[in-house]
DNA sequence: AGAGACCACTGGTCAGACCAGTTTCTGTAA
DNA sequence: TTACAGAAACTGGTCTGACCAGTGGTCTCT
């Protein structure tokens, strides 16, 4: 087995077993070497590796000292990557707009640039699902819609980022809110954006099809702030309240 | 903070965020050194703490794997690992510079447009340092500069995205390469480029700003295209090679 | 075709140097 | 004498380059 491994057990053993009490100082690095007869790089990694499961802390100039938290009680590992940023904001949902406004703009662009006929034929099936959807009762038609025109982009790495985007926004009330009440005359421009999409598209014609690309979404998220500014208190609610515990945040 | 855990950070951060599937295999430990610019020993010991947590299994002589127990990974993560888009693909790379494209456009578009006073003392800070660094021997002023225009923005999903997407620039050998050998005339425009960035921003020109660092980031691209298609065997190796499941192999 | 040597990887360990914070001691100035 | 500045002696952090030890592919000789 390897030597670094025994040493982070026999630490980890002496710690656990009463030999050290929390925040009692761990003999230095080099003390620690020259007594296990090992050198110092095999000490620091069980020491790393004691410190990511928990055991030990470690400050630059000072020394290592034991956790105060018992190890077993992981409770900070699963801090979600991306929730945090949700946290009493509701303000992220629009920078998420933010940046899909230029995503789908840019995959618009693409997709006016390099559909295929198969590309084609797919935004236009998605397009007619559209048209003959009441988009009070399904609002899927439309994700097909924008999906169809994502992929058409050609670019992997664009589709993967506006999925993901997709999914956040999903992690809102407000989105859900907002794609099930629009404003009828809201909708009839709404309806107007998706044809003049579909045609630039369809035309080949990129700068057109990104620009009212990025009007769609500008105008999306505008609507949303004008419901969110005439009352109802329902979008303000996070829709996942309880993981937040803890008030302190980490920036920059 | 200390190097170590920032590299740490890093890896397991593009292993949760969806980027690495389990049973995959990291790069060699000499490979990341040389990726991230530090020695393999920064790279060993955030190794053994990724160890602690679970997060990777080591095996001597074969190398590093991604756990198959993830913890955390209960969410939205599942949804599929980004990273076999790479897989035979150096295409993606410069996919994912599209993309950046595009988003550092409006990166700067928004630090010209929103940044504070304590902003512009960051990103003056760090184009300082930028100007007094020789950029063969160190990328990390460059990462710097970028990153204080970034969070500039006030946007956290498009820094959280940007990191993203520079975190799977890493996995790329292209990347590195190109960072560590531009050419004198490239670095001269380069250098321009990241004035002429620097002055748009603290001078409050959005458009501008949008406008130079879209056409920094083409450029750069640009430049890999030229040096892939100039030679060098090198750029051509993908990082990532075989995973377990395909047993093919594409043997250019 | 099979067996074995070899080579090119992988991680594991070592040694010694130097950098960077922290604490302590000390010599000098007030 | 006290007060404070600075040197020294710790601490962990990083780098370098070397070598050992498993693994797996390739090449050669039988």
């Amino acid at each position: 087995m390897a030597i670094s491994r025994e040493v982070s057990y026999r630490l980890e053993r002496l710690i656990l077993d009463g030999g050290l009490a929390p925040e009692q100082k761990i003999p230095s690095e080099r003390q620690l070497a020259a007594r296990l007869r090992v050198s110092r790089s095999v000490i620091r990694e069980a020491l790393h590796e004691l410190q990511g499961r928990g055991v030990i802390e470690t400050r630059h100039g000072k020394g290592s000292f034991v956790s105060t938290m018992v190890p077993g009680s992981d409770d900070l590992r699963e801090q979600g990557p991306l929730m945090h940023l949700f946290e009493g904001h509701p303000r992220t949902l629009y920078d998420l707009l933010e940046v899909r406004e230029q995503l789908e703009g840019q995959a618009a662009f693409l997709a006016a640039k390099r559909a295929t006929s198969l590309d084609h034929h797919r935004i236009t099936k998605a397009y007619r699902a559209l048209e003959e959807t009441d988009p009070l009762s399904n609002a899927r038609p439309d994700h097909g819609f924008h999906q169809a025109i994502v992929e058409a982009s050609h670019n992997p790495i664009l589709v993967h980022v506006l999925n993901s985007l997709k999914n956040m926004m999903l992690m809102t009330v407000q989105a859900s809110v907002a794609n099930l009440n629009p404003r009828a005359e809201k909708r009839k421009k709404i309806v107007q954006q998706h044809r003049q999409l579909y045609e630039a598209i369809m035309a080949g014609r990129p700068a057109s099809a990104q620009k009212v690309a990025m009007a769609h979404v500008r105008f999306v998220s505008e609507s949303m702030r004008d419901m969110e500014s005439e009352g109802s208190e329902l979008i303000r609610i996070p829709v996942l309240p309880e993981t937040a515990r803890n008030p302190h945040h980490i920036s920059g």
